[in-house]
DNA sequence: CCCCATTCTGAGATCGATCTCACATTGGAG
DNA sequence: CTCCAATGTGAGATCGATCTCAGAATGGGG
């Protein structure tokens, strides 16, 4: 026996056994035992002990890639987002992960690091690995033509973070998160009140100058949905806008958004308090804030968007609107396995996550 | 033509065109397709160039689940860690999808939440789906009758972050950096030095009662690596051991780590200086210390393994040896491509990921 | 004693890509 | 003109699970 399982270790190649060897070691045919495994039909219990009894001997599994090439259905769903190391995106896939487990599925992740080219390929690659369903957090609310061919082909597809016209979609309730966190401000006594958000490669121009209200309409992102809530709370307020105090900084070139901050601090009636529409914003903030000893909340209050670990182990401890990406991240799955299992025909439905506000130490109420 | 694909959209089925269809097509054979696409026999010039139109025509992509039944392989890989949503793992995720992406490859994670049973349904679920290979942070190193069922079927396992015997295995040089680490702390005069590390649900008993030199030959994993570090830098210092300054808290009572470090500083002689062996020990001591405003590094000096975005965010920063998850992952990776491809027949190598020592302002020198 | 319904079983087709092999064509050398 | 090598092509097998369908065995009712 020893040398047996030796030998087979050392050719490495210890076959897995399969139905075909089970239906031989029980001296029937391989439709019985078919039938014996996936119950149905007629099985005698003669043939049904038998077949079990060689299952059990040969430590039969059976082999799931044959199984999906005759089904058309593979039990793998994939996830494509900017990078699986980001916080955010590891705690959705996460999320993703454990529904997927529940259904019997496993996920492939793949990056894009926000280029439109790496997303095509994934999904090109995706596709063809014949996946169940895709979540997906779109590079471009534009140029969506390959996540269409997804759709077109018959696979579902949920859009996590991002709206897309047509697609079921999972986001926070940006919007009005930001509103109220921004009342929130104001109802302390602030009237100017800067925001700063991040934009990514893709995005049109436009929006890096500032021209929010150009893009209102259609699709959704995160920083648009975000700024547009700013917005509406300053106008319920009757708060003047000045758009020297909205900032967007491209995604990629970090060192801009301490420029950003800069800038912000320097114009003449300088914001008494910062709102910081993403982590990497607030954390590029309070960077800078702490730096330059600036204090907070005695001069600038400082708010974000988005949980993270350090925000409650640096002093002050920063006051967020907290949106669970894990949270996130099993509602798009759990979305994604309702349009599977065929119920979910309903095309561009929208769920909203809820988001929560953690009132901490960094924001202050303002000194007449 | 509109008319038509509207008909498809709708009926939301747009089969995907195989390889018969574009031998149809080209009016060839199946045979002859293959040929030109597999780039392989002889093919007239004629055929090559139908061939070719007839695949940009019905965008024909390969049916990669068709190809793996065929050829045996899938060209997806496994990632088998605790949980995807560490910081630890998923920058690990993203060095293994790196990778693999070069070769060709995915990636499907599975998380283990740390249990045996969880792990061991994994790695069966991943054979089952002929994955390639599997890159696995093991739960436990003696139980590893699982890991040796999947090297058994031929298939390529690397061990990230923990060693085991007849394994190739990744791992950060936690010794030799946990002892300079412990050295520069002797060297700044610190003689009481407390050890803090984590140890996992599944550990043998023994451990966590401190008697660490009982199991300090065999396979190893990160905290007793870093301990015998440790011990080490204290013997060749001529420095005495004591038991009460080593401390191993369960991984899954949180809470306890913040009574492992009161303990320790309650101590009779209180350790001048603490070092965390893992991120989520430093996180705890930063916090406790800082809630009770204890000076650091005026009263405490605090050492931490492993860098996190927060180490530079607080005061004082954090000096750190930081290990880079991502490398580690990058490191597996190429080691399970290339037992992959054949050449990595030698098994039970380890490699091992070098460490950096960032000094910050949280070590200061004893006063005497 | 016959017939039909029920129970049971296995041969063979199917999914799509790939590869072997047998069978054409050439063309050039002898 | 003959023959063999080089070149070109397609029929069919293969991977493993699943399912259809034909047919066999059994049993009960008429």
């Amino acid at each position: 026996m020893s040398r047996e399982s030796e030998l087979i270790v050392a050719t490495g190649s210890a076959k897995r056994p399969s139905l075909k060897d089970v239906a031989a070691r029980a001296g029937v045919s391989r439709a019985s035992a078919s039938r014996v495994l996936g119950g149905y039909g007629y099985s005698s219990q003669e043939i049904v002990d038998r077949v079990t009894a060689a299952v059990r001997e040969l430590g039969y599994e059976p082999d799931r890639v044959a199984r999906s090439m005759r089904s058309g259905k593979s039990d793998v769903i994939g996830f494509v987002c900017a990078d699986i190391s980001d916080a955010f995106f590891s705690s959705a896939m996460r999320g993703i992960c454990d529904v997927a487990l529940r259904e019997g599925s496993q996920v492939i992740a793949m990056n894009t690091d926000d280029r439109l080219a790496q997303e095509q390929d994934a999904t090109r690659m995706l596709l063809s690995r014949k996946v169940d369903g895709l979540v997906i957090t779109p590079v471009s609310v534009r140029d969506h033509a390959h996540i269409d061919a997804v759709t077109g082909a018959g696979v579902p597809v949920v859009s996590l973070d991002r709206q897309l016209s047509g697609i079921d979609s999972v986001v926070a309730d940006n919007e009005a998160a930001t509103e109220a966190a921004i009342r929130h401000l104001i109802g302390q006594g602030h009237e100017r009140i800067a925001f700063l958000g991040s934009v990514q490669r893709e995005e049109p121009p436009a929006l890096r100058i500032g021209k929010v209200r150009a893009s209102v309409a259609g699709p959704s992102r995160p920083s648009l949905d975000r700024v547009r809530g700013y917005l509406r709370a300053l106008s319920a307020a009757g708060l003047p806008v000045d758009r020297r105090l909205i900032a967007f900084v491209p995604q990629d070139e970090p060192e801009h958004r301490l420029d950003a901050v800069a800038a912000m601090l320097a114009v003449e009636e300088p914001p008494s308090a910062l709102f910081t529409a993403d982590s990497y914003m607030t954390r590029s903030a309070f960077s800078f804030l702490s730096e330059r000893d600036i204090p907070i909340p005695g001069q600038v209050s400082l708010l974000g968007f988005d949980d993270l670990e350090w925000t409650t182990l640096v002093r002050p401890r920063i006051s967020v609107v907290v949106q669970s990406a894990y949270d996130m991240g099993r509602a798009a799955a759990d979305r994604l396995f309702a349009q599977i299992g065929g119920s979910g025909a309903a095309q561009g439905r929208r769920t909203v996550v809820p988001t929560r506000f953690l009132e901490r130490e960094s924001v202050a109420a303002v000194r007449r």
